[in-house]
DNA sequence: CCTTAAAGGATCGTTGAACAATCCGACAAG
DNA sequence: CTTGTCGGATTGTTCAACGATCCTTTAAGG
């Protein structure tokens, strides 16, 4: 009579279910807050005025933090509290060459098609959308989840989740590109570019593709970083 | 009268000093004794009992299963508490996943010597000695202090990082190992090996090299800890 | 005038206690 | 044997308090 239960269908469901802690929810705003820029590089996060604000405890609010922290969106110094994280020219070239290193390796790791092209896909009709829309900080969003595709073709939870960590630190680079069309923009078709080369299973095309992409988003990257922020 | 004072010597003692925050020391004592496997995976670390134990408040102490928690060595059920993390043979490969791609790609960046060797000297000589000493779990210790070297030598403190956690959490399978002296001494010349190649800057041999190292390294491993969880 | 030292206020680190929510085992009923 | 219910134990969350540390201000001295 009753078909059988498959266990598989609710597991979807136990995230939804056991997500809870309002830790993570105030990890959240803050997270969002952050990305959007509302909270600048620098700002000071006070455990008073921010427990006070979103009206939770200073013990919550702490362990808020400390989840970000850990994602290193902010920086925790002890006994004067936390900071979003101010990243340096260093960091800069630090998250490019992981991202050189990784995408390049990601793509490289693949060996017979058919692969599972379809969130690389979506991302770049997600950016071609914002696009359309001159929704820039959407685009550079949309390139961000292109690229995280990418590494999920190697289809590892770890390196995803390091990758989304590396890029949640790059977005805080971004907010200081004071023209996002332009710098976000030029990229779109390249990404198209490599993606086409991978859905002709084209792996050597797609690598060669991906690193001078990446090497020009870091020189100038790099470039505008330093002269705003060691420059005269 | 007298000399002038080297503001580089006091520099290693920084973090002797600068280590502060109770739930950061409780953390690292925590995560010795897991390493070292007195806390064996699966174990259930109360709050009253451990935070009795060690002097500290429940807060701090949550605090510091917050942090290992992240670090992936313990995991956290809702309203059930924190436990030594048990990996899956799911995680195994994963890890395996991700040492493949990551080494790999590390030893494969090089360009042109010198590189600096010294810490994969350094941490071949650490397993010869604990070879010599019958010392298995120091051994152990040894190989992944090996592989954390090869990781630096792509110097980014980002995949360093990475590569610390992905290492710690390997540790919590070699503890599912009855033999440890048969499972890490086959190794050691293969580490000697690949720090050969390295030396000679045979950069396609040492490639070569840890990728067999680490196929083996994983089937073995794998086949051990899967007919020991979800055997009969 | 500038440098150094001390006092004060603000914020963080840590603890202890309290209450609600949830889980777990035991026991009874069908 | 399964289902429902109860009570103890543990966790989730908040609050208030005190000591420790840092930053700023103020004062003294060269």
């Amino acid at each position: 009579m009753a078909a059988e239960i498959d266990p598989a269908v609710l597991m979807g469901d136990r995230e939804l279910l056991g997500r809870s802690s309002t830790a993570d929810r105030v990890a959240e705003i803050l997270r969002t807050r952050i990305a959007e820029g509302y909270l600048a590089p620098g700002t000071k996060l006070s455990e008073d005025s921010i427990g006070h604000a979103l009206g939770v405890s200073r013990n919550t609010l702490r362990e808020a933090f400390r989840l970000l922290t850990h994602e290193g969106l902010l920086t925790h110094e002890l006994n004067r509290g936390v900071f979003v994280r101010v990243l340096t020219v260093q960091d800069v070239i630090d998250i490019y060459r992981v991202r050189k290193l990784i995408e390049c390796a990601a793509v490289r790791s693949l060996s017979m098609p058919p692969y599972d092209l379809s969130q690389a896909e979506a991302a770049v009709a997600e950016g071609e959308k914002a696009s359309e829309d001159s929704n820039w900080a959407a685009l550079g969003t949309a390139n961000i989840h292109f690229h995280q595709a990418v590494v999920a073709l190697a289809r590892s939870t770890r390196l995803n989740e390091l990758m989304r960590g590396v890029l949640a630190e790059l977005r805080l680079v971004f907010h200081a590109m004071d023209n996002p069309r332009g710098f976000h923009e030029p990229y779109l078709p390249r990404n198209r570019e490599i993606l086409s080369a991978l859905q002709e299973a084209n792996v050597v095309r797609a690598e060669l593709l991906l690193t001078s992409y990446l090497d020009d988003a870091e020189k100038q990257l790099v470039e505008r970083y330093s002269e705003r922020f060691q420059g005269p």
